[in-house]
DNA sequence: CGGTACGCCTGAAGGC
DNA sequence: TGCCTTCAGGCGTACC
C-alpha cells in the first residue's frame, strides 16, 4: 500500500521515462476512472505535451506539462505504473485503465508508461494549469519529509483525537499511512492512543524526528513491498524486513521482547507495544498531569 | 469536534 | 479440492 516512500520511489524510477519526452498519444481505457470529466480526452492527459517535471506531496504525483497543464496521480492501495516498449507488451495485463504513449524526441525512441490498478482506489486527475494543481494539494498538509516540531505542533492542536488518526489525516501532514504511522509511533515511544494535543514539546519533536527518519530509511530501502507493490521498473521494496511493529501484532516487541497488541484506531488496525510506548510512570494514556502545557 | 460506519474495488488468504 | 467468507485499506462522505 503506497504511501510516501513508495510514491516517491515510483516518481525516481518513473521520472527517467517521462521527463522530457513527448506524449504522442494516450489510450483512455475506462474513462470512468478518470476524475473530474465525465468524457476525458488524450488532451486533458497532456496528449502533444511535453513532460517537464514528476512532482510529488505526500501520496500525490503530477506529471506537469510544458504547456502548464498536469495530470494528478494517486496510487490508492494497489495502482502501479507499467512501462514496456509498446502497447502490444502490455497485452494480457489486466487492469491497465490509462497509457501514456511516449517518444523521446532526440533519438525518437518510443515507450509506453501504463497506469494498472485493480482495485481501483487510485486516481487519474487532468490539472488544466499549474494553479489548479496547486489548488487541489494545498488542502494537504505539508510533506511529511519536510516537517519540522514547528511546523508539526501546531498543526496536532487543538486535538483530542488519537494521535494515529491526526496522521493519518492528509491534512495535517502528507504522505504517512498506516503502516509508517505505527512505526513512526513506535520509534518516537509513544502510544497511538495518545491524544495528538496532548503532547509535549519534547515528545513532538520526537515524533517528528522519527517521522523523518522512518520514512527516509524506507525510501533509501525502496519502500516496503507486502503484496504486490513494485516501481516503476518492476521493482520492489525492502523496507517490509525492517518493520517493527507493523503486521507483528501478537509477536515480541523486538526493543523489550514483550508481546505487540493489535487493536482498532480510526478504523484502521494499528499494533504497538504497550510497554515502549507508554508514558514513564504513566498508564499508557493522558492522564492530565504532567506533559500539558 | 471526533468517532464510527460505509462504499468504492479486487485478490489473497483462511476456514470448512 | 473448491467454495465461501473475511480482510486489506486510502479517502470521501454521511451520520451520531
Amino acid at each position: 500500500m503506497p504511501e510516501l516512500p513508495e510514491v516517491e520511489q515510483v516518481r525516481r524510477s518513473l521520472r527517467p521515462h517521462l521527463v522530457g519526452r513527448v506524449i504522442r498519444g494516450v489510450e483512455i481505457r475506462r474513462p470512468g476512472f478518470i476524475a473530474g470529466t465525465d468524457r476525458p480526452t488524450p488532451a486533458d492527459l497532456l496528449a502533444g505535451d511535453r513532460v517537464v517535471a514528476i512532482e510529488r506531496v505526500g501520496k500525490f504525483l503530477a506529471a506537469v506539462g510544458a504547456s502548464g497543464r498536469a495530470v494528478q496521480l494517486h496510487l490508492g492501495m494497489t495502482g502501479r505504473f507499467i512501462v514496456r516498449a509498446s502497447v502490444e507488451d502490455l497485452a494480457g495485463i489486466e487492469h491497465v485503465h490509462v497509457v501514456w504513449k511516449v517518444e523521446e524526441p532526440a533519438s525518437g525512441a518510443r515507450e509506453v508508461v501504463g497506469f494498472c490498478d485493480p482495485r481501483r482506489f487510485g486516481e487519474v486527475r487532468p490539472c488544466a494549469s499549474a494553479d489548479a494543481l496547486r489548488e487541489a494539494w494545498s488542502r494537504l498538509g505539508p510533506d511529511a519529509l519536510t516537517i519540522t516540531p514547528e511546523t508539526l505542533g501546531p498543526r496536532l492542536r487543538p486535538g483530542r483525537r488519537a494521535i494515529k488518526a491526526a496522521l493519518l489525516d492528509q491534512r495535517v501532514l502528507a504522505g504517512v499511512g498506516n503502516i509508517y504511522a505505527d512505526e513512526a509511533l513506535f520509534d518516537a515511544r509513544l502510544g497511538p492512543r495518545r491524544h495528538a494535543g496532548g503532547l509535549s514539546g519534547p515528545e513532538i519533536a520526537r515524533l517528528c524526528g522519527a517521522i523523518r527518519s522512518v520514512l527516509a530509511s524506507a525510501i533509501d530501502a525502496g519502500g516496503s513491498t507486502l503484496r504486490d507493490f513494485v516501481d516503476a521498473d518492476g521493482a520492489e521494496g525492502s523496507y517490509r524486513d525492517r518493520h517493527k511493529v507493523y503486521g507483528r501484532g501478537g509477536e515480541t516487541c523486538v526493543v523489550c521482547g514483550g508481546v505487540l497488541r493489535s487493536g482498532l484506531i480510526a478504523q484502521r488496525t494499528s499494533v504497538w507495544c504497550p510497554v515502549c510506548q507508554q508514558r514513564p510512570g504513566g498508564g499508557g494514556r493522558a492522564r492530565g498531569r504532567g506533559a500539558m502545557p
